[in-house]
DNA sequence: GGCGCTCTGGACCGATTGGTCTAGAGCCCA
DNA sequence: TGGGCTCTAGACCAATCGGTCCAGAGCGCC
């Protein structure tokens, strides 16, 4: 049903993705991700060479694509920061009761893995570029520099925070809620 | 070198709520909390007869009633909301320092866990109790009540957003700006 | 045709996983 | 002293873990 014509890559990438992202790094084996994705464990290897860790950084760097992509697409028709912040979080909203209310990608993926500290620079390499992202359009919608930067934080905090709490609840609408804080 | 003298069953919750804190539900082996312990796998069998799972929730429901201390200890002395919670965001800052940025206990003790909805259920009882416990301070510094429920929900998911990113950059400087942003 | 390459397929590995089971240590109380 | 508890101790188990390895399928190119 799923991606048949997809290369192989591709395929391990987007399965990959999916399982971590909804039972985090060490709670998939690469069974199973070999499952999802139709491939054999000779194919696993010979694209990553190193492995489920290889495999989880390219998933993380998709997912961040995914959602630099999102960003893009809710501020760019913005007439102002809250009116983009208030768009991202609703096409947020509905990603996460679509995907069956799944935590942030990065967090599941490389967060609870192995203490590798290419892990952790990695997840702090994508949500800075996340928040680069938003602080970018916050900029060009006329906030200033200093404005752009702590509201830029601030949306990318709440966003991971209400994700949490929508994840603990099976409910959305508190990630919908975010923009009345500000 | 550590708690030599508490009761196995105890000392098992602790060895727990530590590594699962900061390795997730998946990340950590039976076998790992069991030489923390200093426990043989019969005691653990013993106290816990669902195993895992139940030492999982036994040690989420003890770093909780830590976190609800912590927010009771900040919010006593008080003048105003927005005082106690700066003092909180301190206080975990602090924590967060010492026990080597680690994330939210409860998210990674229940929420990677198995699909098990008990495990959701519990988690969305103890975040809903901590919301509960800001909530009421909120109330009794005369926020009415509109206003306790919104600044209650919002600084817990400013704290648990927060919490995230700092563990990404191992720097505990955006929890304690989390006040700044109200 | 035949060489050389990328990629697939899966058997196989030792280590570790969570969990079961039983023997008995230690203690309380009659 | 001895029966009856709670709790400890660890051997043992099947299943699964992530990873290695190699045979060969398939294809492009000379």
């Amino acid at each position: 049903m799923e991606t048949p014509a997809l290369p192989t890559k591709d395929r391990l990438i987007r399965a990959a993705a999916i399982l971590f992202r909804s039972h985090g790094y060490n709670g998939v084996g690469v069974a199973e991700i070999l499952t999802e994705a139709k491939a054999p464990k000779g194919s696993l290897y010979h694209h990553f060479p190193n492995g489920k860790a290889d495999l989880a950084v390219a998933a993380a760097r998709a997912a961040s694509d995914e959602m630099l992509r999102l960003a893009a697409a809710s501020f760019a028709e913005a007439k102002s920061f809250n009116d983009g912040a208030a768009t991202l979080c609703h096409k947020l909203a509905k990603l996460f009761d679509k995907t069956g209310w799944d935590t942030c990608p990065i967090a599941a993926t490389l967060l609870p893995g192995p203490d590798n500290p290419d892990f952790r620079a990695e997840a702090q390499h994508i949500y800075d570029g996340w928040i680069g992202e938003i602080h970018d359009h916050a900029a060009r919608l006329g906030l200033d520099e200093a404005q752009a930067q702590a509201k830029s934080e601030a949306l990318f905090i709440a966003i991971q925070g209400a994700w949490t709490l929508a994840r603990a609840r099976c409910d959305s609408d508190v990630l919908r809620r975010v923009p009345d804080s500000l």
